[in-house]
DNA sequence: AAATCGGGGAT
DNA sequence: ATCCCAGATTT
């Protein structure tokens, strides 16, 4: 058998096996290209199971290019709120306010608009112009790479630029004359149900007979790919500090950086606690040095509240760090005389910590330091230009967070932390 | 080429 | 625990 003829096979049983059985998703009941758009930036890294929700309500709250690009950014953020990768959502809606000023509201149909837009990068373009414009474009999302490495046989490793390459070069000689809107999802589709990456379902596969990783017994080898670097450890002190006085029944809450991790979103405030030995588990500090260390924190960055004790743990994963959270109740301290007193000693403890971690920890220098010059700036009145907020829980409504912090946050209103510490 | 950027579901 | 998901962007 030859290679054209495994190639014919692929595709015409593909394209037939999926016409039966392609699922009824949100963003497949209309032919719009901004829902095509919208559902592609949220499905990027993200289960379908996870984006249907977002993508409904999504559409409910921007329903055109013009609702997106108008809107307020920390709405936005908010509809984003625990899909994560949240820079996906800062780049669909400047690319909105792009479709906006150079395509008068319409979606480009040229590859080199479509590829121009914040956030599309190759698959997305691909997938954009073949599912909304039916213009037979690869779309090579890890599905197809997985499918094609199996199916061909192929060991590159996919982790590999050049490999993403090679794929798309096969996988556009394989769409049928006129089907690359169909044929492009029946891939997807085909890696999602059935050539799954663990178990895959080789017994009702549609193409089965010809695929040369099944013939060789490789389809659990299939396809390769270097593993990728484990995560490093950081423990951190979170702050939940109870408002007194004018700020009673609120929480102290801060908005992150306009760029790096998380950024915009809110979130409680927190230090870290110790850098990371590389490899290595964080350690947790104990109760006495880690409410000095907030403290001094909090100092640093012009709040006056005192630790009372450990409310919970938590723990917060992403892709290249693990968080494990120490949470300490608070409360906002009154201006009373001996204030400035606890205050210095707690300021003394923060600084001898974040000077001991950029001796210590060389590769934790970045983080120290930023520590230090925050504390310095708060000192001369600088600052770094975090806001922050004394949140009631009708305000949850409105700030976008992180889920950790959400959980957190719900919980305390909820008040699952009452017990624990007084 | 390697690192950065979330969160969760499946196994 | 480990993998990896309809990846893009920055370094």
């Amino acid at each position: 058998m030859g290679l054209q003829e495994q190639k014919r096979h692929f595709s015409v049983n593909l394209l037939e096996w999926y016409m039966i059985n392609r699922r009824d998703l949100p963003w497949r009941r209309h032919n719009n290209p901004y829902f095509t758009w919208v559902s592609e930036i949220m499905l990027q890294q993200t289960r379908v199971d996870t984006v249907i929700p977002y993508f409904n309500r999504f559409i409910g709250n921007f329903p055109t290019v013009q609702a997106l690009a108008e809107a307020p950014e920390e709405e936005v953020l908010k509809n984003w709120e625990g899909l994560g990768y949240y820079s996906r959502a800062r780049n669909l809606q400047a690319a909105a306010k792009q479709v906006m000023e150079l395509h008068g509201g319409e979606m480009p149909q040229d590859k080199q608009s479509v590829f121009a837009l914040k956030g599309v990068g190759p698959y997305t373009a691909g997938a954009i112009l073949s599912i909304a414009f039916n213009q037979p474009q690869p779309a090579v999302d890890g599905n197809v790479m997985r499918v094609l490495s199996r199916y061909f046989l192929i060991d590159e490793d996919i982790m590999k630029g050049s490999t993403r390459v090679l794929m798309e070069e096969l996988a556009g000689e394989l769409i049928p004359e006129g089907r690359a809107r169909d044929f492009n999802q029946a891939l997807m589709e085909l890696g999602a149900l059935v050539c799954t990456p663990k178990a895959p379902h080789c017994l009702t596969c549609p193409v089965m007979e010809q695929c040369s990783g099944r013939i060789a017994g490789r389809e659990l080898t299939l396809p390769v790919k270097t593993k990728a670097k484990p995560p490093r450890p950081e423990q951190r002190l979170v702050a939940l500090v109870e408002g007194r006085g004018a700020h009673r029944g609120r929480v102290l809450v801060r908005q992150r950086p306009e760029t790096g991790l998380l950024a915009r979103m809110w979130e409680l405030p927190h230090v870290l606690a110790a850098p990371a030995a590389a490899g290595k588990a964080a350690a947790p500090l104990a109760d006495e040095p880690a409410m000095a260390l907030l403290a001094g924190s909090l100092w640093a960055e012009g709040f006056a509240a005192r630790p009372e004790g450990l409310a919970t743990h938590a723990e917060h994963v992403f892709s290249h760090i693990v968080w494990s959270l120490q949470v300490y109740k608070c409360t906002e301290q009154d201006q009373s005389s001996e204030l400035p007193l606890i205050a210095a000693e707690a300021r003394a403890a923060y600084d001898a910590q974040a000077a001991s971690q950029a001796e210590a920890a060389p590769a934790a220098e970045s983080s120290a330091s930023t520590a230090a010059r925050a504390a310095q700036e708060a000192l001369t009145g600088k600052g770094d230009g975090l806001t922050y907020q004394w949140i009631g829980p009708e305000d949850m409504e409105k700030l976008a967070f992180p889920n950790v912090f959400l959980k957190l946050l719900r919980n305390y209103f909820a008040g699952a932390y009452d017990e624990a510490t007084e």
